[in-house]
DNA sequence: AGTGGGACCTGTCCGC
DNA sequence: TGCGGACAGGTCCCAC
């Protein structure tokens, strides 16, 4: 997916059109995504104004009028088109598939959304890992998608001492501590390769060794550090991890990014004085790339 | 309780 | 050129 970046992306380029806008009307062009759609979604939606958009881990949440919130999220593959209405300025499409997906002829365009002003808003997912769900704002905090997810990441609550005493005693592998959302939230693989390789720590090394029961170590100190850095600079350079992704503007914001592992498999390590060459292995059925020379 | 593996889908790329 | 297999940004669910 998307990773934390891209849907913070997303997210502010939504919030950029849909704020403020009431929706006048919704088309499913299927009965699910990664779950059905729930009962009664696109007439609930029509006639409520979207009063707040933003992020939640890896979720897109919309505050509506009447009451209710709009959960998304991408999967692996989701991406949002937008045809903006002339009368809100000029054009804008992000998510933008290399070939220029058209709604009218995406098969995979499953919901479209009109809003009020007459801006479109295309929902495409292939893969269909993709979710929507509509439920009240008194839910929420029950939500089962939301309830257990651990801190953000790039809040204050991210800290050497934080993850000390979340990894404390962990016997999972540290990259998978890091993709575990229910830790810190919207880590996903790229990022946690990265965040490890700028550590110099072991994707292996078991979780629970970073830390130490007399207080905060160096190490988790470190790793902290480094989840803030790569996650933020990412945000900056517009959302990276997607191969086409355009901006708001239509410029290329992507892959102007690169990353100093992931995808690099056999090629030299990045750190000066290391001699040592990124390798690929798989860690609970996903690639992890990493410099087995200077991370340990 | 914590951890690992499979399942969910489609598209793309690579080797034969 | 065609075909099969591996792999891809994520998360849920079910066994141990």
């Amino acid at each position: 997916m998307p990773e934390l970046p891209e849907v913070e992306t997303v997210a502010r380029g939504l919030a950029r059109v849909m704020e403020g806008v009431r929706i006048l009307h919704v088309t499913l062009n299927r009965a699910d995504l990664r779950f059905p759609f729930p009962p009664g979604f696109a007439e609930r939606l029509a006639g409520q104004r979207v009063d707040a958009l933003g992020r939640r881990a890896k979720y897109v949440l919309a505050n509506l009028s009447g009451g209710d919130v709009l959960l998304m999220h991408l999967g692996m593959s989701g991406r949002f088109i937008i045809h903006e209405a002339e009368t809100t300025g000029k054009p804008g499409t992000f998510y933008l598939a290399t070939g220029g997906a058209e709604s009218a002829t995406d098969p995979h365009a499953h919901v479209v959304f009109t809003l009020e002003n007459g801006t479109e808003i295309v929902y495409s997912d292939p893969r269909r890992f993709g979710m929507m769900d509509l439920f009240a704002q008194a839910e929420q905090t029950d939500h089962k998608l939301l309830r257990d997810i651990g801190i953000e990441p790039l809040g204050n609550e991210l800290s050497g001492a934080f993850l000390n005493q979340a990894l404390r005693g962990r016997k999972m592998p540290l990259k998978a501590a890091l993709l575990d959302q229910k830790i810190v939230a919207g880590i996903g693989n790229i990022y946690a390769c990265e965040a490890l390789y700028r550590a110099a720590l072991s994707p292996r090394r078991l979780a629970g060794t970073i830390t130490s029961a007399s207080g905060c170590t160096e190490r988790a100190e470190k790793l902290a550090t480094t989840v803030r850095e790569v996650l933020s600079e990412a945000i900056a350079a517009g959302g990276s991890s997607l191969r086409d992704y355009v901006q708001t503007d239509g410029e290329l914001g992507y892959f102007q990014h690169t990353f100093q592992v992931y995808d690099r498999e056999g090629e030299p390590c990045a750190r000066p004085a290391c001699a040592g060459t990124v390798a690929r292995i798989v860690q609970s059925g996903r690639s992890t790339f990493f410099c087995p020379k200077c991370q340990r």
